[in-house]
DNA sequence: TAGATTGTTAATCGATTAACAATC
DNA sequence: TAGATTGTTAATCGATTAACAATC
């Protein structure tokens, strides 16, 4: 029912679940089915039914799931019933992109501090932000409590600034910079490298 | 050996085996194991050499794998021993960082056409490319044999683009919008989408 | 009620790991 | 040679799927 024993893989597929549901829910529908996310999401409807069921029981039998319903559990489970603060370092191209994007559903994460260390950006704004001494990294998350940090910098500084967070007190890194990040294993990580996932595919062409 | 009955869990772990062949390389490592390998990756020797025969016997018993060859091995069977095109459609501020990126390792990646449907844009230069009308997409990527494209254009439009870009004979789409494209399974997609992982990170915090 | 669909168990499938002979 | 490490087989582990009683 918590945090440990589910399977990371399930707990992988809970974001998308919640993806097709607001989906469907915007398309006008109050209930779905197994059958229907199972079809939406590729995925087998006896998949949906045993990743939901480690969480509870969300459906009626003979009606499906209501789809509010399913997506506040969700959102529950999934920590999302909050928002979360960001911290954002590397203003290249890339986190400045980020940073201006702020689309994050809702505002449930919420770029609010950048960093850069390079003297020519310090100070600039990106919309309502400025950008920070990286200097000043260490104190400034700590007092502000932020958990969540995105690392865009050049992939020689990453592991550096990637020690330095979890220093401050951060517990989750999404890094787009191509290198492994090595850190302590309560310290959640997750990559996102297009390059990767380019060289996947060419695998498949020819 | 070949394309086929190759586990796509298999094909996804070796870009990131190339990965660390070339940082060992560059750090001056000419030769490595499975167990060393392992290490880097946080996976077990066993799977490491597992993987790897299914291509070929890459390794020498007592002395392990030489790490040019090895790279060499898998640009090959990843093909990447050639350079790929890329269109890419939609250059909001996504998509002008990765058309300035280029940084896809030593060019073998390599954006060639951009496209957005917005009048204010078209004509634009982004370092050496101008950008072009979405509506001359299809006959312009037929022409150029292009057969990989990025989509960073708004949520609502990315059906719309990325099925255009399947007519255009595009065969791999690196989808950077945040829904689920509905394409022929002959069309590799692969989808990046940061909320997805800050989201699956979260179940974890508190 | 009859039809639909859940939650769960048991069966299947596939992926990972351990172990070791082969051999550099 | 002795030590190291591969490639591969067999054993284990875990995830997916099929099936069905329960029940809305």
């Amino acid at each position: 029912m918590n945090e440990k024993n589910i399977p990371d893989i399930v707990v992988s597929r809970l974001p998308r679940y919640l993806q097709v549901l607001k989906q469907l829910l915007d398309e006008g529908n109050a209930t779905t089915s197994s059958n229907e996310l199972g079809y939406c999401l590729g995925l087998t409807p006896a998949q949906i039914r045993k990743d939901l069921s480690m969480f509870g029981g969300f459906g009626k039998q003979g009606t499906g799931y209501n789809i509010p319903f399913l997506i506040d559990r969700l959102n529950e489970i999934l920590h999302l019933d909050r928002q979360w603060l960001i911290a954002l370092v590397g203003v290249g191209d890339l986190g400045h992109a980020l940073a201006r994007y702020q689309g994050f559903t809702g505002g449930r994460f919420r770029i609010c501090l950048l960093f850069d260390r390079e003297p020519s950006l310090i100070g600039n704004k990106v919309g309502e932000l400025t950008i920070r001494d990286s200097k000043e990294m260490i104190p400034l998350i700590k007092d502000s409590g932020i958990q969540i940090a995105m690392i865009t910098v050049p992939p020689d500084e990453a592991q550096d600034v990637a020690s330095s967070l979890v220093k401050a007190g951060v517990r989750a890194i999404l890094n787009y910079a191509p290198v492994v990040l090595r850190l302590p294993p309560k310290v959640q990580v997750q990559n996102i490298d297009p390059e990767l996932k380019l060289e996947h595919m060419t695998f498949y062409l020819e």
